[in-house]
DNA sequence: CTAGGTGCAAAAGGTTTGCGGTTAA
DNA sequence: TTAACCGCAAACCTTTTGCACCTAG
């Protein structure tokens, strides 16, 4: 039932930290652990009150020194939508997100051509890195609205 | 020279602003001029700053309420850059934004479909509206980085 | 052994809110 | 006339920082 990282992603994570020059620690595991056991994109603070049920003395601040580590060594992603707390994923395929206005939930989209061709620069901008936000309402919440219509 | 908000955007502005429900007031015509008079895409900091030039008493709490009616009121649009402070623009046409890594300037780029058809939502979801950033090096930058090479 | 990480508390940055006085409609 | 708006200050939320102690490499 998932109680805890599989040794497999723990190798992983250990060998991308001390690839980007960060040391593998309990925390550190656990962090990605707890991005790992339930991808709905969570917040610092919606990480730290996970995290804490198995690190009680777990801080706000390691919690976002961990995240910091884990984005940095490219095995997590933070994720911008609007102006509120950031959101962290492990998914690190080339993708998108999708933001529903009714339900707040944040979705991972399929990104055609990696984002590349999306859009016509102008000539001599070089574009690094997209990030493309969808925002609306999702499956669940466009059913529902049905429903009650 | 642009000393001051034009008679035809300020009827627009009013226009805009009643139909919203929001008063015209002298702050909200200045402040939509100081959008219009140079769209780099300021901060509410920077209109802030801009706008105390001819209305020296101006306070924060009133630029971010201004921005604000602006929004509301569909003349203006506020642009979330990474995690930064948000930006307004007065370009209410469909566009994107591209964010230069080395100058951090913003630029408005153009959205050939506005938005609809750059990506393939799962069954049942709606699409409200479409944020597309990209992030790299403008054409300034990049000459100049070649040149320095 | 020691550079880097942890937990704590305090500060910083951006934005929002409460309130008494002012003003557009 | 009066609900909305203004300016001010304080609160709020998210993130960062300084510091003493701890630990992975």
């Amino acid at each position: 039932m998932n109680r805890g990282p599989s040794k497999q992603s723990s190798d992983h994570l250990s060998e991308r930290l001390s690839t980007s020059g960060f040391r593998f620690t309990s925390q550190r595991r656990h962090v990605y652990h707890v991005l790992l056991a339930k991808r709905d994109h969570p917040t610092a603070e919606e990480v730290f009150l996970r995290a804490k049920r198995a690190f009680p003395d777990i801080s706000m601040a390691t919690v976002y020194n961990c995240l910091d580590a884990l984005v940095r060594s490219g095995v997590a992603r933070q994720v911008t939508v609007d102006r509120g707390a950031a959101r962290f994923c492990p998914n690190m395929s080339e993708h998108c997100h999708f933001h529903c206005d009714t339900c707040d939930n944040v979705f991972d989209i399929e990104l055609p051509d990696d984002g590349r061709g999306l859009v016509d620069l102008p000539k001599g901008f070089k574009a690094a890195r997209f990030e493309v936000a969808v925002h609306g309402v999702c499956a669940d919440c466009s059913a529902r609205r049905k429903r009650a219509h």
